[in-house]
DNA sequence: TGCTAACCGAGACGGTACGTCCCGTCTTGCG
DNA sequence: CGCAAGACGGGACGTACCGTCTCGGTTAGCA
């Protein structure tokens, strides 16, 4: 998945997949047992069984890294319909917030994300690798509640993205603000009533 | 601002008050420079012209010397009465989202709370440093709505409670979510609408 | 010469023959740009215009590669016949010196020396390439001088072989030392005196 | 002895003597079971039981450092009077050639040589840790046999300079010579045969 | 003429050592 | 005892080469 889309030149040995995916499990084992910033790029080598000098032919550093290692774990997230918007939305939260759980993710999405705010480069990555994947869903749960008649069909697509927007950083703000500023967990109870508000809080301004 | 209760002892020179200040100002300089991963206590150290030994004898390391200098930032968060509680909530998110656009909390909150995550005396030292300033205005708005009449006087004070830390997890989230992950400004329409928003959700929650 | 003795075998590919004297030369080059301590095999390959395997199917290593690489150097060592032992002695002092003064030369052939100095197939490569063919001209020399009456016939031919070492070592001894040791040049006045000391103990030892 | 004439800074913890002692020990005792080129900075560290930085806070290098660690051993040079400018030449010229025959010397004496071809100050380094500690020998031999009358008192003192020069290189060269090149020992019968060449030579000279 | 074995370039591989940077501690002398 | 200065043992960095190994492709000589 993305890593990096040099072509790879005809001649010459070619790099080994095996190595990829042991250096990026690898990585996350790291993050389990000692978190980010006692991660070293050293230790990964060693877990994957892997030179160092393997690992930077294809990481520009510890931040691109752990970004993919990090970035395979959203790829379980989906939508699948529960046959109402809010339980499509409290679905994808929990699922959301389960993701958010996992110590490797807990301690490396901030640290990357803190990363990124002087690394345009790394903000991109973090963005195409793990924010679009998120973001995605916000928009396909919002066509389906169209189609359910749940919410009006936008008219105007500006406003509707700038909604989608909104409603993205919402609901990931909230759990990322849960989970790791107040440090508390998201469970069932949480997310029913964060989903109230957010509806309510839609159902108030479609009615403007 | 805690630092540290060790009560001093009676003879020996005193610490002096003036390096404090002017590590902390170093810290917040070297911030903006460098950024938190480039941020070294030993460039602290020269920049406040100060021994390093002098930085280690006030702070365990660059965890609790960061949420220090950063901290106090955070002070000049009020909530002056604007007449109204959208007026309220969109004055203190801007004032939030002014604070956390600076260049030396954008790179340090996050980092900071990233290596909370496996860190419980940085995590309660965030807390109390940081985050319960936050929390406090909600709840002075939310009594200062209740007395003008907005919203309705809590019954249950758990459920008050509950509704508060969501509410400051849903605002507080959106906006750092905003800041750093969408990497996108908060600014005044933005502040409307996601205002709108939490402010019918809470209208349609106070409803049921 | 050398190189390898393996006999090659017959069917397949044959190795190319530009290969080796381009990469010798490149050897050369790589000495004189960069010196002993700086050459690397890599580089050698790249300006030979060759893989890096190539390199390693003829040679074992550096030490290896750079005793071939000098040892053609030494080819024009010659002893014409300048009608005295003093003359012939002063000339081949000279070229000699000249040939040490190669920066080349001068950057590898101690270094070599010193790495021969553990390795005891290197020693051998090292005498077989390089030194023998200098000692040979002593023993040339000294023959000529007995033909001329220069010098008594040698009796005891032990005696004259350790002779003809001594002379070798006294004689190469002090070219290299005054070039490398001392790093002063070896000069028309300088070989005068030398070649005066010399046949001046040489005499006295033959009238005992 | 020499190593860095930087005046220590008045304040600061000052460097420690023994570390400086420890090291050196640890480089001859790596020279020995390695050689030059196998010896490594990381390996002399810990051998020493000191930081590699602590090395390279000394010492800019591995040359710079052998050549401290050698230097000692030439301390011991002495030219004690044996009674005859022969037995005073053949006693110095076995000390040379035992000191050149410790495993230490051997593997390390040339290869700092090599490397000086291409490295001023380090030439400097060598001439004044060790080549002028043995070249003074040589004056001083030549100074007592004036003094007994085995030698002419030299009238021209440019003279005299450019044949103890000479004589240097001469000695100093063959033992180099014959230790490294030849790999044969410097016993007491070539140094007799060596000593009576000299000596001829120089008898030859005086009398001109 | 087509096999086939050894060659060739390119470049990735597991490693080792490099020399630097920073860590957090310690040892000085001065105030 | 605080403090500036700076050396200390230690650990990780990112780079450079090592010598080996795959690749796809070439080039002779024998069949």
């Amino acid at each position: 998945m993305t890593m990096q889309s040099r072509t790879p030149s005809r001649t010459g040995r070619p790099r080994s997949a095996e190595a990829d995916e042991a250096i990026l499990e690898a990585t996350r084992a790291a993050l389990v047992d000692l978190g980010w910033s006692k991660l070293t790029m050293g230790d990964v080598a060693t877990r994957a069984g892997v030179a160092k000098t393997t690992l930077y032919r294809r990481w520009a550093g510890k931040n691109e890294l752990v970004v993919d290692a990090v970035a395979v774990l959203f790829d379980e997230l989906e939508l699948p319909d529960l046959g109402s918007l809010a339980a499509d939305i409290e679905g994808v939260v929990l699922q959301f917030a389960a993701i958010l759980d996992r110590p490797e993710t807990k301690t490396a999405l901030m640290a990357v994300v803190a990363e990124s705010t002087r690394d345009a480069p790394l903000r991109e990555r973090i963005r195409t690798s793990i924010v679009d994947r998120q973001k995605r869903l916000v928009l396909e749960g919002r066509a389906r509640a169209e189609r359910r008649g749940e919410l009006p069909v936008a008219e105007d697509p500006c406003v509707a993205a700038a909604t989608a927007d909104l409603i993205f950083d919402v609901a990931a703000g909230a759990v990322v603000h849960r989970t790791l500023v107040s440090a508390e967990a998201v469970d069932a109870e949480w997310v029913r009533r964060f989903t109230a508000l957010l509806l309510g809080g839609l159902a108030a301004a479609s009615s403007d």
